[in-house]
DNA sequence: ACTCCTTGTGCGGATTGTCTGCACAGCGTA
DNA sequence: TACGCTGTGCAGACAATCCGCACAAGGAGT
């Protein structure tokens, strides 16, 4: 019942393959296999389905990644109690946020913790919001920053803690100078050309469901993984397109209208509850709150 | 960060010297003293004081303890976990209980359970009140059945969890057949030969300060580290006593008689409150609880 | 003051555990 | 059907761990 087998176990729970894992771990494939074959025999239960060259955890392979996340996260809050001595908060957080939380909540944050908290050290990953449940859930990051729209699609799983931060208004973004920036009926911009995230994406989903309950199918002419290069493409009047007021950057000569019926998506935090998390994360988060607070 | 290595920590919290961890985990001392090293090196931080030929846990030794037990119950858990796949609970349940208790309410308790849940299996160690919270809160147990006095000379740890199980009057044990059953006035015994428990002991304490607030110094002219050699003691006309009317056995030919001024004990099972305790030591404490209901 | 006992800790040497590289079997796709 | 990808065994190399022993240091008893 090695913590390294355990991690093994939590990491194929959410990569999938023995490979990723021990990709993800710097070994070799046979390593991996061997040491998940030990930590079967040692559990003394079925934790992995062979079906063919494919792996799956049994029911019990995720009652016991279940019971490693937390040995893990229990073993990280022990390592960053040790790191303060004097009773400040020390040691690493992982952090992960979507692409405008980043720069607009993620980046402030970093400059903050660097004034305030010099011995937290803290590492920031983009993650869609579709994505960043399941990471947190499976103890890649021990915070994630991500939205919900208000009629409430996702699920709130128990075991997490939520911490509301901001609410983000969805608007049309059309190129500067616009002609006016009244409030704008969707329906009016059935023949526009729009241009969207990639597929499958939370955003890609935003913009076409929201043109579908408006009474219309977009065009899309333009798919862009970053923003800023969809903010290129408004800027140059080759589309328009919805974005969340905190994904708008103001180097770009871009302009926002409000929708005629307003969208509001909840930016959020959240932690995996369960264990209590480690002081140094609480304090990460206390300080992405108190950033927020100001900012309307 | 071996679970190993842990548990050397956390049994040397406990133990006090690495040659009784060594003795308690079947190694060299030798052996216990490099992996400790080892782990003083991992957590970057002393978590051992040499003074002399003696060894000292610092307060970063004591912290990372702490967690050590935590991570070492949640591994208990995960383990009996697996080993109930149809959700019935299972598994190996430690349990302390002080002597009375253990012929009261222990040996019923392993009878009810081999009845309703084979799969558990109960062990059951004989432990003084006196030292049974901390043997708890050290992991050595997961289940204490101990006693409280009404006056409150206990202080309650916030992390462990309570559960009342019954209330238990002090009287006056005499030789059978007794002159007269009633009341009986501790002052008026001032004269009288009394056996008592070992020195240190929960009984012991009680018995001579329960004397001293009645008046007098007791003669002691009994010490028995069992309450069977104390009742034969009694039993044979050479002694009195004080003890809980749980601790008498109808076996031997001895009265209790009521005290004047009442001294009850109350009687309750503990466990450590973090992480929860696993399903079979929960299912352990309701049937110990159902079968306390209907002892008045 | 002296000895004796106990405690903790190093040092070889044997044992055990773990990783790599390769080879092989099974399955999906072009 | 052939290829690529998956997971898994096997020998060999390397590291971790443990034992037995010896040694230093402090306490208890004479």
């Amino acid at each position: 019942m090695n913590p390294t087998r355990l991690e093994m176990l939590s990491l194929l729970d959410g990569l999938g393959t023995v490979r990723a894992v021990a990709a993800a771990l710097h070994l070799s494939p046979s390593a991996v296999s061997a040491q998940l074959a030990v930590l079967e025999t040692e559990a003394g239960a079925e934790l992995l389905h062979r079906t063919g060259r494919r792996v799956t955890l049994t029911p019990a392979g995720h009652t016991l990644a279940r019971h490693a996340r937390i040995i893990l996260d229990q073993l990280r809050t022990a390592k960053q109690e040790l790191q303060s001595p004097t009773g400040e908060p020390a040691g690493h957080v992982r952090m992960a946020a979507f692409s405008s939380a980043i720069r607009a909540l993620a980046i402030p944050l970093g400059k903050r913790l660097a004034e305030t908290h010099p011995a937290i050290t803290l590492t920031v990953a983009e993650l869609d919001p579709m994505a960043a449940h399941q990471a947190l859930r499976r103890g890649e990051y021990d915070i994630i920053v991500t939205a919900d729209f208000i009629d409430g699609s996702t699920t709130l799983d128990p075991t997490l803690a939520t911490f509301p931060l901001l609410a983000d208004d969805v608007v049309l973004v059309v190129p500067s100078p616009a002609p006016d920036l009244s409030p704008v009926n969707l329906a009016d911009l059935a023949d526009a050309a729009w241009s969207i995230d990639m597929p499958g994406t939370y955003l890609s989903n935003l913009v076409t469901s929201t043109c579908r309950r408006a009474g219309f199918e977009p065009i899309i002419t333009g798919r862009f993984s970053s923003y800023e290069l969809l903010l290129t493409h408004v800027e140059a009047g080759l589309s328009i397109s919805l974005l969340p007021s905190l994904a708008i950057d103001h180097r770009y000569h871009v302009s926002p209208r409000p929708l005629h019926t307003p969208l509001t998506r909840h930016v959020y935090a959240a932690t995996r509850g369960t264990p209590t998390p480690p002081p140094a994360t609480r304090t990460v988060l206390t300080t992405l709150q108190s950033l927020t607070t100001p900012i309307p």
